[in-house]
DNA sequence: TATTGTTATACTCTATAACTATA
DNA sequence: TATAGTTATAGAGTATAACAATA
């Protein structure tokens, strides 16, 4: 089926060529050893989750994340959820924007060139119907691996500077 | 310094406050035990590594991960090159188109519908430095871990169905 | 009829620079 | 002088639809 090229002559061969059918070659990937690449993939599969968690909802993923450290954080500093999501303070304006116009967040100047953010009640009414969601898919993920989901998410931590 | 609020008024304290200094509040964020954000987080901090280390190559992540499949599997079909990449089609062809224009790929009709996709010599040479520096990198990343890194992998590969 | 490759196009995310105003 | 928020803009990456040629 597959074969492992060292003098670099032919690896491909064309089996799995059933007749009828597509060949649907396997190929060989040096990047399924990557660390980076399995968590762009594994990431890639969660957002994906995530997207049609929320698509119910009205939210992106990034308006998601604004509305739960909101949340989490009542009257906190704009500038500070910036800093937290690692979102630039140039794309946070339109996020903070669309929320604002859909009556979910509140903003009120704190010394006249800092803002502080706040769910209204329907906003605190949505974030946490949808941080229910997004949990429990989330742990429907956990579920399914064979190990250890603390050691997991405390490697991932030890990635993130 | 943080105070956890069960019944929602006034989470962020302004402790911290260093008098000439920036407050710097520090927020809860109940999105850091979610593993699909710690995979987001973890995977863009391997990806900025990833593009520092192809800067030199001149090479993007996409065209990078391209030249290496190709390499590992000569002459094989553009079709399966996309499939395995999660790449689609109409996007695959720009990609190739680019590293075709630098001479590092070239193609060759299967059947009048099929490419087939090989390195030339230079662009060999260029996939296995690339490659060489890639996996150090990546490995430099999983030294730093405090957990074993094959059950890491294999977590991760759990996930990507 | 399904697949391959291509083109055109649009949408989202992200990144940068410039500006105002405030501390 | 550094920070906060805004605006405009540009660049990736990714998505769909339509098309021609072929299996």
């Amino acid at each position: 089926m597959t074969v492992k090229s060292h003098d670099g002559t032919n690896t491909a061969t064309s089996a799995g060529q059933a007749p009828g059918g597509t060949p649907d070659e396997r190929l060989a990937s040096p990047l399924d050893g990557l660390l980076g690449y399995r968590l762009r993939r594994a990431s890639m599969v969660l957002m994906a989750d995530l997207a049609s968690v929320l698509r119910p909802f009205g939210l992106s993923a990034g308006e998601a994340s604004l509305l739960i450290l909101v949340g989490a954080n009542p009257g906190c500093r704009q500038s500070d959820v910036g800093r937290a999501l690692e979102i630039k303070r140039a794309n946070l304006t339109p996020l903070v924007g669309r929320l604002k116009a859909r009556g979910l967040i509140t903003d009120a100047p704190i010394d006249g060139r800092s803002l502080s953010l706040t769910l209204t009640e329907e906003g605190r009414a949505l974030q946490e119907e949808a941080l229910t969601r997004i949990t429990t898919s989330d742990r429907a993920v956990r579920k399914r691996l064979s190990m250890d989901e603390t050691s997991l998410l405390a490697a991932l931590r030890e990635m993130t500077g």
